[in-house]
DNA sequence: TGCGAGTTCTTTAGGTGTAAAGCAATCGCG
DNA sequence: CGCGATTGCTTTACACCTAAAGAACTCGCA
């Protein structure tokens, strides 16, 4: 899943919804963990390839978009900002920019205050290109969503929020 | 993030819990799926990040231990049931199988009764391998989530578990 | 029998991701 | 000033992933 498709799929089997039952009851939090992380995996696989797809209509990809919807919110961000930013490494956006370069969706300039900054900058063929992207991905995301029960949705919103928050708690720590 | 780190985090502010303030009522569906998503990813880049580290410590990765895992439940099968399983392409099930091949965990054999069928097995060093992670496995997950409350965490899997299904069938049609 | 159609796998080209090493510029502190 | 440490970016090597084209095989049906 890639972003990628799957991930212990096999460790559990997570068909329908029988996953956690008829286990002793001392035993029940962690299978439900792994369970829970099978759903989100493959939720997150099946939204991603969607997306992708959408994506590809308007000749571009995720990485791209993300690139450009940051950049859309603050110009000339440099390449350390966006790592951070993309939670991705610093070489990985050397990658993105390049060819975003090449396909003259950005530019990149040397910040003459401190030469080793490289500043990114939209050019108009990006910023075009990114804004006829957002509203469609957020229709697209939201039809995606759009069988959740509205007061699911909130709750999911919730937890995942939370989840989040402790994840990059121990991450840092 | 694939697996990635991500995704549009700019087009919506989205730390702690500020989303969806002061947003007109009529407008509040959608950008609240925008949210719940972002979130969503988040949540799967980080706990991947985590997991790939401690199958980095096996000298191993994810996508070779979903391969294993997929074969310690059904032992033999062909690639198109792995690619099936795996969510991925057939070309990319290649390659993992012939890099774990090459470091000896499983083995390749041709169906003789259909010629075009190509059956995986593990081998010794394959089984060894996925039969220590496994365990390790389900206890890090199993980490990952404890600061989630056990009610949140079911219902977190209920609704996955609900938009999988979704998600599924919309895929197909 | 034989041939077209479908299935299974591999190959190719290219994007996306990491970790780790390397290079250049700046900073901090004696 | 000067030099070691730090910061920012790139490069390298590799794994992973897709889409699309191709090769090998089987099957169905005339």
């Amino acid at each position: 899943m890639s972003d990628r498709a799957r991930f212990l799929r096999s460790a559990l089997s997570d068909s329908a919804d029988t996953a956690v039952a008829d286990v002793p009851l001392r035993l029940r939090t962690d299978p439900s963990a792994l369970s829970v992380w099978l759903r989100l995996l493959e939720c997150h696989n099946l939204i991603l390839g969607q997306l992708r797809k959408e994506a590809a209509k308007d000749g571009t990809s995720l990485a791209r978009f993300d690139l450009l919807a940051n950049l859309m919110r603050r110009d000339g961000m440099t390449l350390s900002e966006l790592s951070r930013r993309m939670l991705v490494t610093a070489g990985n956006v050397t990658g993105i920019v390049a060819r975003s370069e090449r396909d003259g969706l950005v530019r990149r300039t040397v910040d003459p205050l401190d030469r080793r900054l490289a500043r990114v900058h939209l050019t108009k063929r990006g910023r075009k290109l990114i804004d006829g992207m957002t509203k469609k991905h957020a229709r697209d995301v939201g039809a995606l969503f759009s069988r959740v029960a509205e007061d699911d949705r909130a709750v999911l919103g919730r937890v995942l929020g939370e989840l989040r928050d402790h994840l990059r708690n121990e991450a840092r720590s």
